[in-house]
DNA sequence: TTGTAGGCGTTATCAA
DNA sequence: TTGATAACGCCTACAA
């Protein structure tokens, strides 16, 4: 049979006083006399007394649990290093708080699910690390709950907090790089056009030449898989376009790139230099171990989690916070 | 103002019956009128009315939570695909239920938080992703909470129900594929001795050989990473023992293995043949491309809060559940 | 500084 | 098949 769990009117009892008095010992309140504040503790330490959640979120209306809502699509990728940096910095965050994560998977057959338990009461806020960010669903939600979203949805939300890394000046940093080591013809393998940070880091790329004076070299579009990046690899150098460099959207794909261009006889980085974007594990295997722009994935965590403790403190945060990625400089280039 | 969220109560009275009976349908217990189970689905749709959890939580005495514990230094390696798919896996199978997951993340800080939320009447049961499973300070837990363990504890927890890879049979047969493709000399990199999946995966490979009346093949030893797999590479072609063949006890030291043995004038798969273990995201991108023992993490994951659904349900499942890990045939061998 | 008492939204036990 | 009604464990005015 399972022990009893004590309660706090077993701990006022034992102390001998009311429970409202143990009630502001727990909770920290001050006006309580030195005295009492110690039989109390005294009472808490010997029956283990711990508060139960439920009665406190039911009296006050508080949960102490904030959502993390993660696509299902993610989760299949879960070890996207992405997600897990992000969530590694939410929880780091969230660690120094009373807040309790929630989990929670979207996917197509519990559509509902997800928003009836937001609305449910059962959190505080959320952390939204999903890309179906432009939903309506979500736009209702916005004014029941503190929301904050990583990554800068593609339709502008109204109203929504977002953390963002700004793929387009990282794209543009990673070309300045490769141009500032000799460079001239700089191919990019892009990422699927209809994914914000595929576009923008084409943006980026075009930014960069263009600021350089050098005019835009071949550009192919991936999906940030490896075999697309092999795919673009060779469309890229069957089309017979000359270039000494490529700015691949992201890692993958500038890995499934290698064995195409080592076959057609180029050696990197001395024929061509390559760069990626993610610093994904597998990128410090490759051979050669892979230039990259790594993205601050644990800060973008903690910082959704800090601007949403802001906002359940009744505070307005900015709409928009945006971080920059920084250059790995491995032997690609 | 927040739209004010509609209670039971306020149910009852739109569909004209009381308290009582809304939640009957709520909960789908069937001794309700038909007619009154439609007025009162209608009031539920008319004002979207969801269930409060905290107060259903208090009257009930159940949660509809369950607690993932993760320990921060697996966050740490968050991107590890170990625990993503764990998670998955567990994510999935809990989806289809109405259980919802509590991720809480284990540190050095905050060790006595986390036996405080399991025994704070948090969750109905815990999922435990950690290596510190021996720990005394689960036993206690035990008899208080359903729990399931990822992984077998070194020590023998008494009474843990856990989920586990057999890993001895698993290097077995990776040792087999090995033998079936003509080798014969077949040395090892293992992982560290103190660690479960180090030893069985040893003792597998010792076992394969022994059935296959093989003398035992040159062993050093490595610490899962890809420095400790090149040194031990090295260590083992310096020893001047010859071999033709290497299981590495993870996919990391067999590819750290790699420029080692090119570098002695080896070619894989032709001169020796390697194995990894765990069929890491790299392992893909490597050079040749390794074959490897991919484990059912997924799978995994799925048992687990299958196990722990059972055991919230009054079963007493096995203790032990052992899934096999299977090969992935790649260029290596 | 402390205690009293009402209420938070459900569930569950009885009667009816 | 339904409805009162009493918990569930805690918070929080309000009074003392």
């Amino acid at each position: 049979m399972r022990k009893r769990i004590p309660t706090l009117e077993m701990v006022a009892s034992r102390a001998g006083v009311s429970r409202a008095t143990v009630s502001r010992v727990v909770n920290g309140v001050s006006t309580v006399a030195p005295e009492a504040v110690e039989r109390i503790q005294q009472a808490i330490e010997e029956l283990n007394y711990v508060p139960n959640r439920a009665a406190r979120s039911l009296a006050s209306n508080r949960t102490g649990a904030v959502a993390l809502v993660v696509p299902e699509t993610t989760v299949k990728v879960f070890s996207d290093p992405f997600f897990g940096s992000v969530v590694q910095g939410i929880a780091m965050a969230l660690a120094e708080t009373d807040y309790t994560l929630n989990m929670i998977i979207e996917s197509e057959s519990n559509a509902g699910k997800t928003r009836r338990y937001l609305m449910g009461g059962n959190v505080d806020g959320a952390l939204i690390v999903s890309h179906h960010t432009g939903d309506r669903s979500y736009s209702e939600l916005l004014e029941a709950l503190p929301m904050v979203f990583a990554g800068q949805p593609m339709e502008d939300t109204t109203g929504a907090t977002a953390i963002d890394v700004d793929n387009v000046d990282s794209a543009r940093a990673a070309v300045d790089y490769l141009i500032a080591h000799g460079r001239r013809r700089i191919a990019t393998i892009t990422g699927p056009t209809d994914m914000r940070p595929g576009i923008d880091r084409a943006e980026g790329w075009r930014q960069a030449l263009e600021a350089a004076g050098l005019e835009p070299g071949p550009r192919f579009a991936g999906d940030f898989t490896l075999d697309g990046g092999a795919r673009a690899a060779r469309e890229l150098i069957d089309s017979g376009e000359p270039f000494d460099a490529i700015f691949a959207a992201n890692d993958l794909m500038a890995m499934g790139a290698y064995p195409v261009l080592r076959e057609a006889g180029l050696t990197i980085p001395d024929d061509v230099a390559v760069i990626g974007f993610d610093d994904s594990p597998a990128s410090q295997t490759a051979d050669p171990p892979l230039t990259t722009m790594r993205q601050p994935m644990i800060e973008l965590g903690a910082q959704m989690a800090r601007q949403l403790l802001r906002m359940m403190d009744g505070e307005t945060p900015p709409q928009l916070t945006v971080l920059r990625a920084h250059l790995i400089e491995r032997a690609s280039v």
